[in-house]
DNA sequence: GTCTATATGTGGATAGAC
DNA sequence: GTCTATCCACATATAGAC
């Protein structure tokens, strides 16, 4: 697994480089204050530069929020999608599943503010920014039902609980994990990611 | 267990009544529009009054949104609180537990819009407002963390996690199952609450 | 207790210089 | 691309009538 490094990356024009830093000092702004008191002043203050200045590279304030949410949609799901094609063929649905799981993870805390910046602020932009943030959510969804779903068909996962319920008490699970104080996140030498992914596998693997 | 009635309850007098249909309008329009979007007009209407009648009731927004995420927390905290006692005394910890997991559920769907306007405005508020709705909160997770030992040292729940972790994991499944389509949560028979009951208690319970 | 009317402040957005 | 200056809309909050 690669590291995210959202400061070097692919190269990145200059133009594009000022965009992520914007987008970047956004998530940062948005987790401390809230949308609400997050002004477009504070925003251009983190990255150094006017007020104005922004609406060079975004049209409107909700425009780089928009951004700012949709940045860490596809960036962890993209995540998950190449780790489990990563995975070697000869692991079983269940195997398949629990990785994609770690990996989700990772990816939540790999990309820093961006995570908690979404959690935090999608219900409170315009109800049709929602929309439109929608349909890549939906998309992983049905993605990991399919591994769901697969798992439960191998055995591995139990099958007297909805695969919905199943995916949403995964995915609200790990999403609040970044909100948890740093220290918490290495206890006794396990990892934020070791100790939820032995939580959500005895939660919903088969009885033995 | 008593069903939240907010409309009844304790004989309240008229002044404490408006104040409190105050305080459910408002907790819809926030779960609806978010913090930033709720004007004060807006929660006026629902309650069918003027914006400036609302200043009789309470000094400012952040005052009325305060009381809004207070109620909750202390309802849903006394609710616990309760099942835990009426519990007959021959119960074993983690018995104990896991019956005040499925109350703090059950909590949390009876208050209606309190409990995902609480959610998601918690970190749209002042820092201040923050600092002093923290204490109860605390000490809430201060209550389940003996729980949570007692059912650690009585050899039912496992060891190998820590105890802060566990807590978490618990709050945050059960919070945010009041996000989850209405129809999600009647599945095959079985609550959200009896669903999430049986994954909290297979995620944390020692292994046999 | 609730209404109407108004004062006030703030912050998003725009225009044009550099 | 970024800055400065300014416009303008809007929602909180206040004052006083009823």
């Amino acid at each position: 697994m690669t590291m995210f490094d959202l400061a070097s990356g692919p190269r990145l024009s200059k133009s594009e480089d000022t965009r992520r830093r914007i987008v970047l000092g956004a998530a940062a702004v948005l987790v401390e204050k809230g949308y609400a008191a997050t002004r477009l002043s504070d925003i251009a203050a983190t990255v150094g530069m006017q007020a104005g200045s922004l609406y060079y590279h975004f049209d409107s304030k909700d425009d780089l929020v928009e951004e700012v949410l949709g940045f860490g949609v596809r960036y962890t799901h993209d995540y998950v999608r190449k780790a489990v094609e990563a995975l070697p063929s000869d692991r079983t649905p269940g195997e398949v599943l629990f990785e994609a799981v770690a990996a989700f993870l990772e990816a939540l805390l790999a990309i820093g503010d961006l995570s908690p910046a979404h959690l935090r602020t999608f219900h409170q932009v315009p109800l049709e920014m929602q929309e439109r943030l929608r349909p890549p959510r939906r998309e992983f969804g049905r993605y990991l039902d399919e591994l769901i779903s697969a798992a439960i068909t191998s055995g591995e996962v139990r099958s007297d609980i909805d695969t919905d319920v199943l995916r949403l008490f995964i995915i609200n699970s790990l999403e609040r994990v970044v909100d948890w104080p740093q220290p918490l996140r290495e206890r006794k030498g396990n990892s934020a990611v070791k100790m939820m992914r032995t939580l959500i596998l005895d939660a919903i693997r088969a009885p033995r």
